[in-house]
DNA sequence: CACCATGTTCCTTG
DNA sequence: CCAAGGAACATGGT
């Protein structure tokens, strides 16, 4: 789910559907999914508020309320770690066993799931002072790319999840946009060439603009006959999933450039995938 | 039982 | 002090 294609497509979908509703109640189910703030924090702010915007950064999603007595704005941050999921469900469904956050709109309920209760809904904005530029925005630039990535000797896959860098690649995209721009995932950040990162400023703007064209990577759907309802299904492995993603989770698979043997590695505890051949650069860390 | 998983943060190591 | 690596978080799939 989470990358920014990702939110961005799940922000498109859930605007339209938020604009003008008023929360009810909030209940927290999981308190961890509030952090730093209590559920009590949570509760006050937001009962009564109507919703008034919804908008991304980087992996982050901003819901923008006002509350109905005082013209008071609140605003809640969401991240939807590694397995959140959020949609309108009518109030004859059942919960989800991991509902972490419901918002009572009245005759709906905004879901906020997560099995693994990595993500979070808080009043906390201060992730986002950390950011780095959108990468889809003007903001992000050859000159800004390769000013982040001149003094690190990290590799320069590891490099690309640092959202200090520019915004919303996640483990998934790195690997892709590295394939196109043929750059080894093991050059250190700060031996890409002007050429190369140039290339590589191109090819993570285009991955990107390719995902949230597609839909997301993990499809994204309408239960049929379920009232508005959305839900994501992760059923990887079939579907435009494998077939649009070259490089991610295709160990032991023919590069679809060269047919050479797609490579699966570890770096800073994350897989990486690439083709060993097309993308061979010098200067190599480790 | 082992290892893997789209993310972030905290602690330790060098 | 800083950069980099690894563990933790929590649950489920294979």
């Amino acid at each position: 789910m989470p990358e920014l294609p990702e939110v961005e497509i799940l922000a498109r979908h859930l605007r339209p559907l938020l604009r003008g509703k008023t929360i009810r109640t909030v209940t927290v189910r999981r308190e961890r999914a509030v952090r730093p703030n209590t559920p009590v924090e949570l509760r006050k702010a937001l009962a009564g508020a109507k919703f008034m915007e919804l908008s991304r950064r980087g992996k982050y999603l901003l819901f923008h309320f006002r509350s109905k007595a005082s013209h008071k704005t609140t605003a809640v941050l969401g991240h939807l770690g590694m397995t959140g999921r959020m949609y309108l469900a009518s109030k004859n469904e059942a919960l989800p066993k991991h509902a972490a956050i419901v918002f009572d709109l009245g005759h709906q309920n905004f879901i906020y799931e997560d099995f693994r209760y990595f993500g979070r809904m808080s009043l906390d904005l201060s992730p986002i002072d950390n950011l780095g530029p959108e990468p889809l925005e003007k903001s992000f630039s050859p000159q800004t790319l390769a000013a982040a990535l001149k003094n690190s000797r990290q590799p320069i896959k590891v490099k690309l999840l640092d959202q200090a860098v520019v915004a919303g690649i996640g483990n998934i995209y790195a690997s892709e946009a590295l394939f196109r721009a043929r750059i080894s995932p093991k050059l250190a950040a700060n031996r890409l060439t002007s050429i190369q990162t140039k290339k590589l400023w191109r090819t993570i703007r285009e991955v990107l603009n390719e995902a949230i064209g597609y839909g997301s990577t993990v499809p994204l759907k309408t239960m049929s006959g379920k009232s508005d309802a959305l839900f994501y299904f992760s059923d990887g492995g079939e579907g435009f999933y494998e077939e649009r993603l070259r490089v991610y989770n295709r160990a032991g698979k023919p590069c679809l450039n060269c047919e050479t043997v797609i490579k699966g590695i570890r770096q800073a505890g994350r897989s990486t995938f690439f083709c060993p051949k097309c993308q061979n650069s010098r200067f190599l860390t480790k």
